[in-house]
DNA sequence: TAAGTTGTTCTCAGATTGAGTTGTTCTCAA
DNA sequence: TTGAGAACAACTCAATCTGAGAACAACTTA
């Protein structure tokens, strides 16, 4: 059957039977360390191994609204600090095996957050918790979670290069240290902090200054850092390319 | 309901009610213009108007699989020359109201193609024809499916940035002009030859020579050009930057 | 007060880019 | 057969961008 025949007029029962769910790649930053929401599983299948945070599209809501009521429901987040968290669709997993049950093709999303509180036990008996993204190994994970996070992580990626979204890891004002070491931490790169700070300050509308300072040097000393918050820009031009992985040697 | 109940055990008719379907904004270049495959739609809701080819999935397919089938069921390509087209997933859509007798989501893919022969009106009765994007309003098309189409075009124009895929829309072996009218004709600018034949033969693994000539010169006069084929590389380090849309202008 | 740390700015060599030029090989038409 | 125009490929050169390091002042803790 094509789309064709589909739109011409059909009984709804005479589909194929697959369900919709939405799942969140959600990342944020704790102690320097990219950390990722997860969920302890009680029942089987895939029994006491680590799920994203997910279920199913409910017939009110889209694909967006859908995850974004998801991660509210595990954070218990909500108002101005759930509206802060950048969202975006990460893609669609329909491998016809990946639930044992029945076919259920999976919308994931990709989440950045600042560092939030620890999720609470909330509604659900469920215990949601922020996991380093490096004590995980894929034999721990349900379903085909481990491949969805791995695109989620080389999207994350991906997407501070050429757009300013290492902004949402963080306050709304920060100091250009900050931010290095949003993208030293994602990348798992140091980066060179002189020409950072000059590669920031030089692409327009990456960010802007307030004025302000911090109130106090760094912990082991130095001045005090120039606060700025995130620019207008949605796109980076000229982008900060990451350093080329090392394939051309050997 | 969130996963952790969906995958505690369910009854399948528990689940919300949701068809999965997937179209394809397939690209070719035709006479030095992006040219898209449509299919007329004879029954309502939009009769009259332009679609992506698209169907449901099949329980036995994975999402990828059911795109490749509807692309091979409107082009009637098969075999050799339907592997050689690049098939990538785009996103999924799933507006509550996006199709007015249920809910549908849609996992949309995008594909790039060779210069193909035009469809024949096959085992379906819906006439599938190429089209030059630049012929399109949204007006004329069914669902979002102007929007799905937009987004497949700005994703067509970014991926030929860091990617080898323009070579894709050519034959497996092409000369550096005709790569470089991918690039024009789908950036819609025109590119300084001298600079992108410079770039394109800096670029590790993007072509790699055979070291034949063309049979004749230019149409118009000219030398023989040197014939390449697609390097290994699966993404350009550094990449062809697009000339930056002069937005500081204004 | 001394020693060490860090944010910020500067310098400079090397690489990359944009724009134009040159030389040569070819087609077409007179 | 030849002249005119076209276009592939290679080149030059100035402007810009990048990577690496150094300088220096403003802060910290001991």
């Amino acid at each position: 059957m094509n789309e064709q025949d589909f739109l011409a007029g059909y009984d709804p029962r005479d589909y194929p039977a697959v369900a919709v769910t939405v799942d969140v790649v959600a990342l944020t930053i704790r102690e320097g360390a990219l950390h990722l929401l997860l969920i302890r599983r009680g029942a089987p299948p895939y029994a006491g191994h680590w799920a994203l945070p997910g279920g199913f599209v409910q017939p009110d809501e889209d694909l967006a609204a859908g995850a974004r009521r998801e991660l509210a429901e595990e954070t218990g987040l909500g108002g101005e600090r759930l509206r802060r968290v950048h969202l975006e669709q990460l893609g669609s997993y329909g491998a016809t095996d990946r639930d044992p049950r029945m076919r259920v093709v999976s919308v994931a999303h990709l989440a950045f957050a600042p560092d939030l509180p620890d999720p609470v036990a909330d509604t659900d008996a469920d215990d949601a918790i922020w996991l380093p993204v490096t004590a995980l190994t894929s034999r721990q994970l349900a379903f085909d979670h481990g491949r969805i996070i791995d695109d989620g992580l080389e999207r994350a990626r991906s997407k501070l290069e050429y757009t300013p979204l290492a902004t949402r890891f963080l306050a709304p004002e920060f100091t250009v240290t900050e931010l290095r070491e949003v993208y030293e931490t994602v990348w798992g790169h140091p980066l060179h902090a002189g020409n950072f700070h000059r590669k920031v300050l030089s692409v327009p509308g990456f960010v802007e200054s307030t004025g302000a300072s911090t109130e106090r040097g760094g912990a082991r000393g130095g001045p005090r850092a120039k606060l700025y918050r995130a620019g207008d820009a949605r796109l980076l031009h000229p982008a900060l390319l990451r350093p080329a992985r090392e394939e051309t040697v050997r």
